[in-house]
RNA sequence: UGGGCUGUAGCCAAGCGGUAAGGCACCAGACUUUGACUCUGGCAUGCGCUAGUUCGAAUCUAGCCAGCCCAG
């Protein structure tokens, strides 16, 4: 008998290519599409187009199509999370939470209970068995470009060895498209999709105001030494790096360097003023026995479209409770120093820090503090 | 009131008789699993106003207006 994958289907052309190469593989595949955020009408429409795609590209194919419902996990583990940091001032990367606790959660969970112990899905990323580590990886996609590992990181590395990228083999979008034409899908000419998934075009201030409850204040814009250009419409609707908005002519331009939630500022400064050479991250979860690293030279990225750096893990500390006692997470409980060769632009809070090793496995990662 | 200086796009600013640089901001598009970054394109038939000199004026002249500074 075959053996059954559980593939996670969007409705869009990675995914349901995906379908066509794991079949070509000889599994019995069973695809499945997650309603995931649903608030309005809207939102209800485009999630059924999705479902429909998917179930189209299914019928096509002669496989099972199945539907779950996991908004409430969704707005427990990604929205509620994402919610809070951006109120701290922090610039979260919801696509991070959601690999860990319901693409490769949730819906881990749900293939369990139907006897399935694979789960595939159409991200640009690899999996290999390594012999240096002795177990399997993820390692970074061909295509630099495309690669998607960067938000993978928090998968629990127990789950590697169950999960496949159909499309760990090719290089580009357009040959991926192409078989999608060459097996006569519709969605052979969808467009991309981008930006965060549960963000409508009204864009996510006004998904923080209206989901979040947060009312975004006034508040100064200030020079590192105080001093005041303008008036912000709110902390939460800015990042670091930032140079867009401000709506400050000044001699030459700026970024937002720095946000002060407590005093309501936004703290800007000119490109320069963007750059460190180290950065604190927490929450860090490994993907390969961690022992190995600590001291060593590694390569990091700092965000999704950053350059990867090489840098080293400077310190290692176990984060403790105020009580002193050592706090048990379900990630690691560790607190890191990494130090960068070259400084890197716009390090931000709330963001990830990634690390591969020179040969582009994934090992692991953590949020920056 | 007298003396001096200044007036070029939303902001800053070059130009100093030959037909309006540049920067910032803003807008549009590309890229994008971050409304970040980056990239490409757009952005003054007109230089406070009015008259004059000149083939030709933002540039020279006169008057007026506005702002700033110094004197009293």
């Amino acid at each position: 008998m075959a053996k059954k994958v559980l593939l996670g289907m969007s409705g869009g052309v990675d995914s349901s290519v995906s379908a066509i190469l794991l079949k070509k593989q000889g599994y019995q595949v069973i695809g499945a599409t997650m309603r995931l955020w649903e608030n309005n009408n809207l939102e209800k429409e485009k999630n059924d187009k999705s479902i429909q795609d998917a179930k189209k590209v299914c019928e096509k194919l002669g496989i099972e199509h199945k539907v779950f419902d996991l908004r409430e996990e969704f707005k427990k583990d990604v929205v509620k999370n994402f919610l809070e940091q951006y109120e701290n001032g922090k610039t979260p990367n919801p696509c991070v939470e959601c690999n860990k606790s319901i693409k490769f959660g949730a819906f881990f969970e749900i293939a369990k209970k139907l006897g399935i112990s694979k789960v595939a899905t159409g991200h640009y990323a690899k999996i290999e068995y390594s012999n240096k580590y002795n177990q399997k990886v993820i390692l970074r996609a061909n295509e630099q470009k495309k690669d998607q590992t960067y938000f993978l990181y928090y998968i629990p590395r127990e789950k590697i060895e169950n999960i496949i990228f159909p499309l760990q083999d090719y290089n580009t979008k357009e040959e991926i498209r192409k078989i999608a034409s060459e097996n006569n899908l519709e969605v052979a000419t969808k467009k991309d999709s981008q930006e965060i998934c549960f963000i409508d075009e009204q864009g996510y201030q006004q998904f923080l105001t209206k989901c979040g409850k947060i009312k975004p204040r006034k508040g100064k814009i200030i020079l590192k030494d105080g001093t005041a250009l303008g008036e912000h419409m709110g902390y939460v609707n800015y990042t670091i790096g930032q140079r867009k908005g401000l709506k400050i002519s000044y001699k030459e331009p700026l970024y937002v360097i720095g946000l002060d939630p407590k005093k309501n500022e936004v703290i800007v400064g000119n490109e320069k003023d963007l750059y460190k050479d180290f950065l604190f991250a927490k929450d860090i979860n490994w993907q390969v026995p961690k022992m190995q690293y600590e001291g060593k030279i590694l390569y990091a990225k700092v965000r999704y479209r950053a350059n990867i750096a090489k840098c080293k893990i400077e310190k290692i500390e176990i984060e403790k409770a105020e009580n002193g006692k050592v706090e048990i997470k379900e990630i690691g409980n560790e607190k890191i120093k990494i130090k960068f060769e070259e400084p890197q632009r716009a390090i931000t809070p709330g963001q990830s820090i990634v690390f591969y090793d020179e040969e582009g496995v994934l090992l692991g990662g953590g949020i920056i503090e």
